[in-house]
DNA sequence: CCTACCGATCGGTAGG
DNA sequence: CCTACCGATCGGTAGG
């Protein structure tokens, strides 16, 4: 007997997924200090307290939130790994499209909030879920084209591992235009194919390769 | 008459820097939420109600440590961007190295915050400050790069406006071993010159190009 | 699954 | 520049 049951019990494990769902959208949308579990309670249709028969507290949640997510952000970026048929640069390109528009992932909040509003265990699982679910089928592109030829593996320190985390941070930092936030600093949404054309061919002056 | 002088005099303007100095440093490391004005006091010395007297509320505090550093940061960026002695290249490495070890800047948290924890015209203010103390000093030695021949002006979408933020971004937001915080995602301090690399040269396997 | 409520802490103010 | 304190809000619990 895993829990004790509710005492009102209509569809107890659809209300844990609209919970989940809300605080899934305020969490990556505000992050962690900003979003209250009284906002994720009405966002989702249930009382404050509810949410403490479903999660263990708010960090419990949090970490179930990011479960869900990297789940999900796995599955779609291992499905473009995985397209035999397009190159390594269409590949990354649709991996950086995926990463700025699907999700508003905030990678530097991310760090910030792993590392500062954490407890221990809880970092460590939100480390490897990283790794994992985002880090690694990124990474695998660049190894792949290293192992092709078509990128060089150690080039002064420019590894598969530094242009995965180069390509991550530029895609998911930039302030992007919208919801009536504009600054003179934002950036084109579009720009994802050039983040990675810059981490390819880089910037210098000299005739076009081809892929 | 700006303000109404203190009932004790001791040395008004030596304690509002002492407060200053502190809030700047729980700021960059902790983010505006994390830090609350009591621990502000404590670090400067002084109680609580203080902060009060010497700034409207604690968004006007944040303001003020963000025109100081910015001001720290323009100084130091436009003095390296300066040395026609260096080559861009060299310079870029030094702007990098500069940014990555003199603070701990997060670039990510400092958008995220400006976005959603300011008002509009703090924003506003912010994201001025970000603009010319910060990214128009790197991104001047771009279009250095640009005007001498040696970089391309917008190779695929790849602009010296792009390729600063790209540099910004990675620079200020990988996990960086200390402070018993290690995880095996981290990042050695020394990728800054990787960095730069990469964003002028890119992945691609070719002949060596000299500088 | 809800009502009622707690202790703690927050940003900020009164009043001197 | 301090003591004293406020209203609001937070995460979380009691008890059913």
């Amino acid at each position: 007997m895993p829990r004790r049951p509710p005492t009102v019990r209509t569809d107890t494990e659809e209300t844990r997924r609209a919970i989940l769902q809300a605080a899934r959208q305020l969490f990556m949308e505000q992050g962690f200090r900003a979003v209250t579990t009284r906002m994720v309670a009405e966002a989702s249709g249930v009382k404050q307290p509810l949410i403490y028969y479903h999660f263990a507290d708010k960090e419990a949640l949090y970490l179930e939130v990011q479960r869900d997510y990297a789940a999900t952000c796995r599955a779609a970026l291992e499905r473009i790994a995985a397209r035999q048929s397009e190159s390594v640069p269409e590949r990354l390109r649709h991996v950086a499209r995926y990463l700025r528009q699907a999700h508003q992932m905030n990678v530097g909040l991310y760090i910030h909030e792993m590392r500062h509003d954490m407890q221990a265990t809880t970092r460590a699982e939100l480390s490897d879920l990283f790794r994992v679910s985002i880090l690694a089928p990124i990474m695998g592109l660049f190894e792949e084209g290293v192992r092709s030829g078509f990128l060089a593996a150690d080039a002064r320190g420019v590894t598969p591992r530094l242009a995965t985390y180069m390509l991550l941070s530029a895609v998911t930092n930039f302030p992007t235009p919208g919801q009536g936030n504009e600054t003179s600093n934002d950036i084109a949404p579009e720009a994802s194919d050039a983040v990675v054309h810059a981490l390819i061919y880089g910037m210098v002056a000299r005739p076009p390769f081809t892929e």
